[in-house]
RNA sequence: GCCCCCAUCGUCCAGCGGCCUAGGACGCCGGCCUUUCACGCCGGUAACACGGGUUCGAAUCCCGUUGGGGGUACCA
């Protein structure tokens, strides 16, 4: 029998890392055994639904690359189906109705206002073998009866949920481990209406510095976000890959498609995974400088139009192209960019406040070196290697070597301690006159 | 409170009874390279929570303790 296997979000925020986690880890065991992955949108809470938020969920997992084989499909359209199930229930009585004060009221058919429970039978041992976990048991003593229906006429998440997947064949459960101790109460609900029990794998929690389950109120979970932050999406799925599973052979950073061939879920390790963002930040670094120059300059372009800090009349795509190759090693992520030439786009370099302490104040002669450099650039070949030369002999004249020597005039050009490589900048896309420019105004600042 | 789950370097992952004086990666700390930063290279730091068993032998199996987490809604 060939594998089927869901991921079923719910619409109530935006698509979250350890929803992504999950939508991968199913992805993955879809692709590498030759299954089917179901997209299901669990929207049966109509009230905290948002529908807007449907669009970008599934925006984020097309990002991601997780693209389904199936669906997406809407759980608010089955609800005939869930009323039938649970009017069965009601008739068979393993299920009742009780009032807004739970109190069980007499009854075999749905009834307005009533909400639905299924009763807990007493004394059962309910036991599973999940993938990961091992073998699972709970007594059913330990359950108390739940609602199926709720007493505005939408079924519950469990019910749902349970008939969702039995409807659509799903054979395999992974989801997060939050979600284990729902298990008995689904299994209880398969077994009343004559469907098979999927086989689970509950995946470790992704949690934050505290411990604690990564929470949209205090942690930096937004898919969306990372994205904007200039994240790239392989990097992004590969390190979440990397969270509750290994590959073999030790070899972390790797397309998704070659995870594919080593991914298996029995792998899958049982402890709460920490999300580092430093280790993210380092695949993504990695990631970006393996891209092809002409991609780097495509895709980094949402950061180089208005959001970024010059007038975009002023950004020159000529000079942007010439200093990619400059930079693009550099760079964690691609909103790292912008700092790295913002000076070529503004009438004056930033002032990085910190930047001229270090390099005009706290650094030693820097006036001589404005001075010297002023007076050598006024008329030398314009050309990187004849600048550095240039420089070297300025800064040997007062007996500095070239990495304190290029500091102030850095500083003077660019702004910053930090940038591309100073002397091909200059001589690339920089005229002589705007250098002079710069190093005189620096000089005066002194 | 009750139920369930978990426990190897700071972090992620490896280890699935002997190959472990515990391996890789991120981070961190040194060094080299060097026009800043970064990359790269070299080296270093650092862990089997504790206590009992089982076994010739345990990081690996069992029990307990401690610690952590999750669940316990007419949310999903």
């Amino acid at each position: 029998m060939t594998h089927r296997v869901r991921f079923a979000p719910s619409p109530t925020g935006f698509l979250h890392v350890g929803s992504a986690r999950t939508a991968l880890f199913n992805w993955l065991f879809a692709r590498s055994t030759g299954g089917t992955y179901v997209l299901r949108v669990e929207d049966t809470d109509a009230e905290r639904n948002r529908p807007e938020l449907t669009e970008s969920l599934l925006a984020e997992l097309e990002w991601l690359g997780l693209d389904w084989d199936e669906g997406p499909l809407y759980q608010s359209e089955r609800r005939d189906r869930h009323r039938e199930v649970v009017e069965d229930l009601l008739g068979r009585g393993l299920a009742y109705l009780c009032d807004a004060d739970n109190a069980e009221v007499e009854g075999s058919s749905i009834t307005d206002g009533m909400a639905v429970r299924f009763r807990m039978p007493p004394g059962r041992t309910v036991e599973f073998e999940d993938i990961v976990r091992g073998g699972v048991s709970f007594s059913t003593d330990d359950l108390e009866d739940f609602v199926i229906w709720r007493s505005n006429g939408s079924p519950m998440f469990l019910l749902a949920n349970a008939v969702d997947d039995a409807d659509m064949g799903i054979t395999h459960a992974i989801r997060g481990e939050d979600l284990l101790s729902g298990v008995p109460k689904v299994l209880l609900m398969l077994d009343a209406i004559g469907a098979p029990h999927p086989t689970y794998a509950h995946l470790p929690l992704l949690v934050n510095e505290q411990r604690k389950k990564l929470s949209k109120r205090r942690d930096d979970v937004s898919i969306a976000d990372y994205r904007e932050r200039g994240y790239l999406a392989e990097a992004m799925v590969n390190y979440l890959a990397l969270l509750g599973w290994g590959p073999p052979d030790d070899v972390e950073v790797r397309p998704l498609s070659e995870i594919v061939d080593v991914f298996r879920i029995e792998d899958v390790n049982k402890a709460a995974a920490f999300f580092d963002l430093k280790k993210l930040e380092h695949i993504n670094a990695t990631y970006l400088r393996a891209l092809p120059r002409a991609e780097f300059i495509e895709r980094v372009g949402p950061w180089m139009g208005e959001a970024a800090p010059w007038p975009t009349e002023r950004f020159d795509r000529g000079v942007f192209e010439t200093m990619a190759d400059l930079i693009q090693e550099k760079l964690r992520t691609f909103s790292d960019t912008p700092r790295f030439v913002d000076f070529l786009f503004l009438d004056d370099p930033v002032d990085d406040p910190d930047s001229w302490h270090k390099a005009m104040v706290k650094g030693k002669f820097a006036a001589e070196i404005l001075d010297g450099t002023a007076a050598a650039f006024a008329d030398c070949t314009w050309d990187a290697e004849v600048l550095k030369d240039t420089v070297m002999h300025v800064g040997e004249a007062v007996g500095l070597k070239l990495g304190k020597a290029q500091a102030p005039l850095r500083v003077a050009v660019t702004g910053r301690t930090v940038g591309p490589p100073l002397f091909e900048t200059m001589a690339e896309c920089m005229d002589r006159a705007e250098v002079l420019r710069r190093i005189a105004r620096a000089r005066a600042r002194l």
